[in-house]
DNA sequence: CTGTCGCAAGAAACCGATTTCTCGTAAGGT
DNA sequence: ACCTTACGAGAAATCGGTTTCTTGCGACAG
């Protein structure tokens, strides 16, 4: 029932608490014979280190936090996924929080996990800098990922946003289409604004000058983008495609043309930003610029360690790029 | 820098540590003026308590953890999301670990979080019971999910697997399907058995002889669902209709049906088990047996909370319901 | 043969809280 | 006025590890 301690296996041994633990740990040399010894007593006692103690000893813990904006973003559970896949090997515990995109919350969690000694945090930013400023500067591994914290020298892994969206709105003129809108997210967020970038950077590549009345900001969910269409919709001239800034918001947008009947890609075309796992079967199939998720996951996890192990490195943006995927959603019969 | 401990607390304040314990945690009376000079030296030092101390010395946790078996899947994310909810409200922070539905990483996850000693679990079994079983037998609080453990009395939370697929079948039956086919999952999780049970018991209520050649074992993943549908549209004489069991294996379902240009429902009706967020707008709009994710996710932490407080109350396991949502997908022209 | 050095292993301090034990003071009863 | 009782607050033990300090033994050099 109760867990053995490090002093019953050093009882059983017939040695001191102190040479078990180093036993245990291997950090100092030990006798064979003695060894041998504590090795036997633990493996048949079942012994499991206490972490809590251990951790409260070396004032550190093997958790990390890694705090999202949606839980209900596919793009946020896959990046997930694989910061836990490195940390696992690393023998680390995944804390998982979700801020939902509201500063107030991530304020919370960050406080209260600053308390619980965590070893490391990777945080997809709210637009308030100064939670994350406050880890910082409290010396905690830090990485941000998806979007670019303002003024704070952290590591940070994003995917080239401006390029994605310039590839996916020069896709569209190339496909024929003129007067082509688009649906970003909040403004405060560095990933809505740079994709909004890369659009109106392709279009005057292309000599169109941007139109303000095509460009809309939502808010990165569902209900935003079927809002944020529906009102596109009314726009005079209409416009006759649409890039959507992500996953979610495409899905709204897509909802709504279909309520109101509008036919794809022949009356409007469509281009999202972020995968989705039906993109290939719906009909007609919707174009996308992916973005290696997973990856992006497994870079945070692998910059957090380094970050762990040498406090001191210069800080690291690494960016990972997208990929255009053109399907009959944006094609010009 | 370093984090204040109690004692920098209560020499600020000019009482002892214990005294400080005691007004922090509102124990015990304490002298109305030491208590607001314990505050005020506690708020004005930014004092936050170190849990790994605090749990140390109670030998519990204020963590979590929600062991499910596939983070790919938004039925799990949402689940999830319930239970972060419930337990952030009570003070407990959330670990995730994802089992891949393998048992042995399963195993490896539940013998690391037994020594760190984590105050409860949520786990969607695979289809090993001993992990979950040695948990129950060294005392943890333990809640089973969306799966009921084969010969194992832990609270348990299920919808009602065989009365939402006997509905989905016979609002088939009733649209004028009669070779109606099902795709569900390995045949060791009582999630697949019971939603297959429900679509024979509803058939032969019919007077419909169930018919194994129209019945395939997936692995509830997209891959799986598109080979046994494809593997399905060999059957002869085909089937009419399928019913999928869950929602990945639906989409793998629905993209083969597309890639053979099969019209739905004129060619194949279709139901799927679980909701999908874009299930109303696909053309034609799919049906769907929706579960109460979220709230599957919510009634399991109060029932651990539960356990929690009371750890020799008698499991129990609470059923939540189903709702059929007929659309386009499911109806005869 | 003796003094010094190295090293393995035990003893004890420590991490930072909570909780039990102890003591002193004030209140209340006779 | 004195003795008991209650209670508030400090001292100290405790949780279970890790790490530093100390000790004792054996080896080796002078």
């Amino acid at each position: 029932m109760a867990m053995p301690t490090i002093y019953d296996v050093a009882r059983h041994a017939g040695v001191s608490p102190a040479t078990v633990s180093r036993v245990l740990n291997g950090r100092s040399t030990v006798d064979a014979g003695l060894r041998d010894r504590v090795n036997a007593a633990a493996a048949q006692l079942g012994y499991r280190p206490n972490s809590l103690a251990r951790n409260l000893r070396r004032s550190t813990t093997n958790l990390w936090a890694v705090v999202i904006s949606d839980i209900n973003n596919p793009f946020f559970t896959a990046l997930v996924r694989g910061v836990e896949d490195v940390g696992q090997g690393l023998g680390y515990s995944v804390v998982l929080c979700n801020s939902d995109e509201n500063p107030d919350k991530e304020a919370d969690y960050l406080r209260a996990l600053l308390a619980d000694q965590i070893s490391g945090f990777i945080v997809s930013p709210t637009s308030r800098t100064e939670n994350l400023a406050a880890l910082h500067e409290a010396g905690r591994a830090v990485v941000a990922i998806d979007r670019r914290p303002r003024n704070l020298a952290v590591d940070t892994v994003l995917v080239d946003n401006e390029h994605g969206a310039r590839e996916a709105t020069t896709h569209l003129i190339e496909q024929g289409f003129r007067r082509i809108a688009c649906i970003t997210g909040p403004a405060r967020l560095s990933t809505a604004s740079r994709r909004l970038r890369g659009y109106r950077s392709a279009l005057r590549a292309a000599g169109i000058e941007p139109d303000p009345a095509l460009e809309r900001h939502a808010d990165f969910r569902q209900r935003g983008g079927y809002t944020a269409m529906a009102n596109l919709l009314a726009a005079r001239p209409a416009p006759d495609a649409v890039f959507v800034t992500n996953n979610l918001m495409t899905v709204g947008a897509l909802e709504c043309l279909a309520d109101n009947d509008i036919r794809i890609p022949d009356q409007v075309g469509v281009v999202g930003f972020d995968d989705v796992p039906w993109a290939t079967f719906i009909r007609p199939p919707l174009s996308t610029v992916t973005q290696p998720t997973y990856e992006l996951g497994r870079t945070a996890a692998t910059l957090l360690k380094a970050r762990i192990d040498d406090p001191d490195r210069p800080p690291e943006t690494a960016t990972l790029h997208t990929t255009l995927h053109a399907r009959a959603s944006s094609r010009r019969p």
